[in-house]
DNA sequence: CCTTGACAAGTAACCGGTTTCACAGCAAGG
DNA sequence: CCTTGCTGTGAAACCGGTTACTTGTCAAGG
């Protein structure tokens, strides 16, 4: 059972070279003779040689390994991202190693350490933790990514979508439909993405109109559970931190009995694939995570690649209007 | 910038012992005297050391990362099960590197050597591939786990969830409502449990019961996408491969006018977080999350230290009944 | 004709740990 | 007093590659 693992000796002393030679072969890089090229890949054929992954990282210094930290592996609006970033750092070769910090700061800095210690860079979605924490990371030395975060001191790079523009259209939206009395139902207050929809909200200084803030949460139990609260202010339309905090509102509050967009217009926001496949359809905002997830991918290459951190990447995205929204009775 | 590594010698040097005892103060296996443990963990402190975890790797023959294949990342049945055995694996001190097949059969074996090439282990989430490709990755020598797929030539361990006894209680659920005419939609033809729940169908011998079978694919789309299909068999009740087409299909159900459950019941499987959401909300099968992914650690965990593979644990579950199913008008 | 340079290939140091083995010191046993 | 047996420690081999440096060959240039 335990055969004995076939190196690159092995190799180099079946086809009579050395074992810089065979080196050379499987990194393509520098010119080896087409004699000696066939001669070192048919050794390889006949004795089952595979690169050992690990030797070739501590030998080199990279890994072809980058980690990347979710705060929520249970929101499909990361997993769309990471599947998308799968695929681009795939093509480039890169494994990506993840961990889930379950919505814990604490957590952060210990799992963002250990996904360093074990890869080329780290990719950070949504991260809650301190600037301070960042930096800590950022001494490794390490390439670091954050997604959804906007950090100015640090010259980090990151990739943004304009939450802001999206947030007031959609806003606008529904007073455009007629509503006069609006609710918004925060996310986590740490994130940076709430405190941008949430100054969209507040931006919308229109006579006449009013905003509430609920506290809720982000998930779609925090949704369903801020029914009673949303009920109580009597507004006729409620725009969510997001589409989980939105379905689980309307699930809510049909157990009311109030119907949505009959009684209550509601709308979300990240346009998960959920959204198009409620009853009734929900009206969000087009969160484009294939774009997302390409630019990190392609911003975190190029910092693999020696590019120098800072850069920035702002995407910009526009609302869906579905059914969920309609005009007050 | 690039600062020296801080190694193992320099705080041997430091501490004034030898690389050997450094490494074993770290290992915490072989007994070292108090005191040089405490000259060289003051030294380490000092020198802000770090054990460089791909050294730790190559020397020790193991990479405390395990690899996950999952076919379709997009799933929420999938990463419920990635988040759990993400936690599992953490307080073990494991790491997960995941790939996404994106459900193709020929991604499957490359993407499975590849991880393991990075790892001490894979565990493949309802692998579709032939069993000779899994024979190829045992061939590795290292453990391979599979869940959600019943192997019997290899002796491979696995974690399966009972899919037969709950689906067939669910379809009798349907039948003592009072339907008679039931359709099946079936998910990917490939997958274990797809044949699995379509064989409870077919169990069913119910006298004036039929069962038409549709063929559709396992997401959202699909099961919209079969919408019309579902209608002109003129049944009364459908019982879809798993909850993403239950979704889809009560979507294009309802476009076509045709109220769940008035005009027609419909069940999922899984119990994704989402299907206590949905209105109306879907009667389907619990999928135990929790228990599958702690199951599949721990037996992986076994498997890294030495347990013979081979084990198989089944899990039981049952169906949950919710507002989608209603007796036939 | 001799030098220079480009290039192919080999030698050996190195990446940063772990672990086998040898050795020293000391207590117990004969 | 001399073995025998532990235990704690160090020296050095080793894990399996990469790569800086060296050597040798051969063609072009002076």
């Amino acid at each position: 059972m335990s055969t004995e693992r076939v190196t690159i000796r092995h190799v180099a002393h079946s086809a009579g070279v050395s074992v810089a030679t065979v080196s050379r072969v499987f990194a393509q890089s520098s010119s080896v003779s087409e004699e000696l090229t066939a001669r070192v890949l048919d050794a390889a054929r006949r004795l089952g040689y595979t690169p050992h992954a690990v030797a070739q990282s501590l030998a080199s210094g990279r890994t072809r390994v980058v980690g990347v930290l979710v705060p929520n592996l249970a929101n499909p609006y990361f997993y769309a991202l990471i599947k998308n970033m799968l695929h681009e750092a795939d093509r480039d070769g890169y494994r990506l190693i993840v961990a889930d910090s379950d919505e814990s700061l604490a957590a952060e800095p210990a799992l963002g350490m250990s996904l360093l210690g074990r890869s080329d860079g780290l990719i950070m979605l949504s991260p809650r933790c301190g600037s301070e924490v960042l930096k800590e990371l950022g001494l490794q030395g390490k390439p670091i990514m954050v997604v959804n975060r906007q950090i100015d001191e640090l010259g980090l790079s990151s990739v943004l979508l304009d939450n802001f523009t999206p947030m007031r259209q959609l806003a606008m939206h529904t007073v455009e439909l007629g509503h006069r009395h609006l609710v918004y139902l925060q996310g986590p207050v740490r994130s940076w993405q709430e405190k941008e929809r949430w100054r969209a909200m507040r931006s919308l200084r229109v006579p006449g109109v009013t905003v509430t803030p609920i506290r809720a949460g982000g998930t779609m139990e925090n949704g369903r559970a801020s029914a009673e609260r949303v009920l109580a202010t009597g507004c006729t339309a409620v725009l969510a931190h997001n589409d989980l905090t939105a379905i689980g509102l309307i699930a809510g509050l049909n157990e009311h009995g109030v119907s949505v967009p009959g009684d209550i217009s509601v709308t979300g926001f990240d346009d998960i694939p959920f959204a198009r496949f409620t009853s009734p359809a929900l009206t969000t905002v087009h969160s484009p995570q294939e774009d997302i997830g390409r630019a990190t991918w392609r911003m975190t290459a190029g910092l693999l690649h020696g590019d120098r951190p800072g850069a920035r990447t702002m995407l910009t995205t526009q609302p869906v209007i579905r059914a969920s929204t309609a005009p007050p009775k």
